[in-house]
RNA sequence: GUCCCUAUCGUCUAGAGGCCUAGGACAUCGCCCUUUCACGGCGGUAACGCGGGUUCGACUCCCGCUGGGGACGCCA
């Protein structure tokens, strides 16, 4: 039975890395069968907020990624961290560490200084420390006994067999001096007590794999899988930060973008079936595979994610588009109550719009009275055309049928009669009624907006 | 610095030794459609980082170099 975890650290928000080890991770347990556990690493108590716990579950709940199990808290499982710190303690597979931060970093900085690695060099591991006393007054951590030689060897199931050898690696701290167990150790306990199967999860932690194997066989535990997930970077080829791109999802819910749009590009970021573009969760969860998983980081592209995006826009249901579109309206003052129904002018709109924010903003000249601004006013709406515009809208006037055949049968009318292009028209007619160059089809447009909202913008021409 | 990972169009990628004259998508350019803007259709530009092997044959396998990324915390 298939068991994934998604653990992350409540430091921050769901930013689109996140995401998508998430979804990676939740599609692989549904395809199986599996179970997807959420589980929240909330060790670092100086880091670790509510407000960021809230944040992740809003994020995965926005994008429809439920989890059958937890969330899981660790700083709820202190007790059994203790427990198995004390087993290791006992059988000598762990130690207390006295030396001190700053011993450390003079270490560390002298071992650079050589060309080498910075590791701890073992002097407190009991075969070293045989003769040196505990110094008095200080609380000491614990740390794993790491094998002196071999190696480590897992086969990624993305990245293929990767191998370390346990000379590179040093004696992990576990525990702090306060006995507050370490990632490294809580992943490991995790891990096992849950039972997770496949470990999916960011390739930033493939150096700490041989770690947790090294544990976990100290523990006597069953290895889990491993699939190292490469990162995202930003639309610059950076790496995502808190400075550019490393936006939370639910800022993408914010500008207007659709959860299923833009799980779709997450999970072809990266990930691939062939040429297929576009397609459902549904189709994801039964196309999904870690071995076409791509093993180089890849780089966010927003025209991608605008264009998939639009796609979905213009195949979603419109009653449902109505509703997306709502907020957006409403955060720009849009009332929709006197004008037409909001979801016939979605459907007009909707073909030109990448986003819900933008959908909103095309959609509100239906609903608020524009202002025609000079400049386009005096270059379009000129005297040659004022004798025609002036008998469209004497005829409109009279005109009781308002549905857009009737107004473009008037309309060709007038066309004919003043021996005018289409556009000649239909640009003055659309600055002057919607105070704007670029529209929709005129006719369906114009019936959306209404008779009394069209001749009183065509009201007083001279 | 050391270790680990990685390398196909600008970007995301297909590619599991001959199917590759390297395919698709976004972007870009051109044309068509057209009532403006879009949508749509058609077409174009554009890539296997470099050097060695292995093989009858290498984008595909191996080695090296170079580039990119990651890790080296009493953070996760």
């Amino acid at each position: 039975m298939v068991r994934t975890r998604f653990a992350p650290s409540p430091t921050g928000f769901l930013h689109i890395g996140g995401a998508r080890t998430a979804l990676y991770s939740w599609a692989f347990a549904r395809q199986q069968g599996g179970t997807f556990i959420l589980r929240v690493e909330d060790t670092d108590l100086e880091r670790s907020t509510e407000a960021s716990v809230q944040a992740i579950l809003d994020g995965m709940a926005w994008l429809g990624l439920h989890y059958d199990e937890g969330p899981f808290y660790q700083m709820q499982r202190m007790p059994r961290y203790r427990e198995v710190i004390r087993q290791l303690l006992d059988e000598g597979k762990a130690y207390y560490c006295y030396a001190s931060k700053e011993e450390l970093d003079e270490l560390r900085e002298a071992q650079r200084a050589r060309g080498e690695k910075p590791r701890y060099d073992g002097r407190w591991r009991p075969e070293n420390a045989q003769e040196k006393k505990p110094p008095s007054g200080v609380d000491p951590v614990v740390r794993f006994k790491n094998p002196l030689d071999g190696d480590v060897t897992f086969n990624d199931l993305v990245k293929g067999p990767i191998t370390f050898s346990n000379t590179e690696l040093d004696d992990l701290i576990i525990a702090r001096p306060d006995g507050t167990p370490t990632y490294n150790f809580c992943v490991v306990v995790d891990d096992w007590d849950m039972n997770i199967t496949h470990v999916i999860r960011g390739d930033d932690h493939v150096n700490n794999t041989p770690r947790q194997i090294n544990i976990l066989k100290a523990l006597d535990a069953t290895l889990p899988l491993y699939a190292h997930v490469p990162m995202i970077l930003g639309a610059d080829g950076e790496r995502l930060s808190k400075r550019h791109g490393a936006v939370s999802v639910m800022q993408y819910k914010e500008e207007g973008y659709l959860p299923e749009a833009l799980l779709n590009y997450l999970a072809r970021l990266g990930w691939s079936h062939g040429d297929d573009e576009i397609f459902s969760m549904e189709q994801f969860i039964e196309w999904f595979d870690l071995a076409h998983i791509s093993r180089s980081a890849a780089q966010f592209n927003p025209e991608k994610l605008n264009w998939l995006n639009q796609q979905y826009i213009k195949n979603a249901d419109l009653q449902r588009l109505a509703i997306d579109v709502s907020p957006h309206l409403q955060a720009l003052g849009v009332d929709v109550a006197n004008g037409p129904p909001l979801i016939d002018a979605v459907a007009i709109f909707r073909e030109r719009t990448p986003t819900l924010v933008e959908l909103a903003k095309q959609v509100s000249v239906l609903y608020s009275s524009s202002e025609v601004p000079a400049q386009l006013r005096a270059q379009h709406v000129t005297p040659d055309v004022m004798p025609a515009l002036k008998e469209l809208a004497a005829r409109y006037a009279g005109l009781d049928d308002w549905r857009a055949e009737e107004l473009g049968a008037v309309f060709d009318t007038v066309l004919k009669a003043h021996g005018l292009k289409m556009p000649k028209l239909a640009i003055p007619l659309r600055v002057l009624v919607f105070g704007t160059t670029q529209t929709p089809s005129i006719h369906p447009l114009l019936s959306l907006a209404g008779k009394a909202r069209v001749l009183a913008a065509l009201e007083g021409l001279n």
